[in-house]
DNA sequence: CCATTTAAAGACCAATTGGTCTATATATAG
DNA sequence: CTATATATAGACCAATTGGTCTTTAAATGG
């Protein structure tokens, strides 16, 4: 059941849980509708699973982007050309499941705001241990905190997923998220 | 039939385009069906009308904030301290119509994207000019420039509203805009 | 005071919503 | 080969969707 789950992930993703009917969750799992609710309860239940696993994805990928044995500022550089790549043309416009479920749901599902939460919380302190790593190998500017820069970062690139969703160019994209990052390299 | 399209407004921010059903806009706009439908035509033109005004009050809004007239910093921090105090708290997690329609709806709706394109561009002009200013000024601090800087500040911003939706301490989010403004300033 | 426009109330519509259930087909196990 | 479990297709359901239309009430202008 696993690869439903990612096929109804692919459906939330690219049209959110409100405008997502259940013929086109049917369609996407090549599930009938007594399998699914068989499977999942209800579209709210495999909605929940769907979120789960984009989170639990995109922590993974964080987690080898700024992997511990690497240098802290290459795998700063490695995440921010991911969501570049991510925030741009066709995949821009595409968006983001976690950020269309936090303006779609959050602060009207409970479910939802843990999850949310719990993704920006780890995101955060995920970034905030490799900029202390850069700090201690002295590859940070002066002033610059560790704690702070990570919550700008948060911002800066939660923030990119929403602008993506005018398809921007890459180039402008990864030019502005390099200035970004210059202003806390030494 | 302005205040009509204020109340739907508020509806549409705190909902969202799909989840407002067309009994929730009667009842706040205080319209019957027909008059509703007489006036605005169908719920989808009420919905843009809905964001134009929010969108030309965000612009009204800055356009005071960054006036020419008044020092650009002080311009640039009164700018910041509004978007702190819009997601902080209650109002973070309320949202920004803005926002929520672009995850909702651009890439799907035509209508939709000129708008949220047009606002974007527009912020990030108004900001582009308003350090120009700083920088001639001599408040820059050397290598930043005005163009990428508002595009930063623009991801930022919008990040600010997502990562809002959680309902963060108003201290924390001005600590975190304050160390962003810090790294341009000279 | 009357005539005319304007708006309100709400019946009504077909289509769609999420969800259940039954009948049929298909595997699978013995 | 047969018995049983599993999944399918799709009928069916009440509730709700956005939208129209008619009837009645309320203003408004003369």
């Amino acid at each position: 059941m696993d690869i439903a789950v990612e096929r109804a992930m692919a459906v939330f993703w690219s049209r959110g849980y409100h405008a997502t009917a259940l013929p086109d969750l049917l369609h996407a799992t090549k599930l009938s509708r007594g399998s699914l609710y068989a499977a999942f309860g209800d579209k709210h239940a495999l909605f929940l699973l769907a979120l789960d696993r984009y989170i639990a994805d995109a922590l993974a990928r964080m987690d080898s982007e700024l992997a511990a044995g690497r240098e802290p500022v290459d795998g700063l550089r490695a995440y921010l050309a991911g969501y570049v790549d991510r925030t741009s043309g066709a995949r821009g416009r595409r968006g983001c499941l976690l950020v269309a479920t936090a303006m779609e749901l959050a602060g009207r599902d409970a479910e939802v705001d843990r999850r949310v939460g719990h993704f920006f919380r780890a995101m955060e302190s995920r970034l905030a241990d490799t900029l202390s790593r850069a700090k201690a190998a002295g590859r940070l500017a002066a002033g610059v905190e560790p704690a702070s820069a990570a919550r700008i970062l948060v911002c800066f690139v939660e923030g990119l997923r929403v602008t993506g969703k005018t398809g921007p160019s890459r180039l402008a994209s990864q030019a502005t998220a390099d200035a970004l990052l210059d202003r806390f390299l030494g």
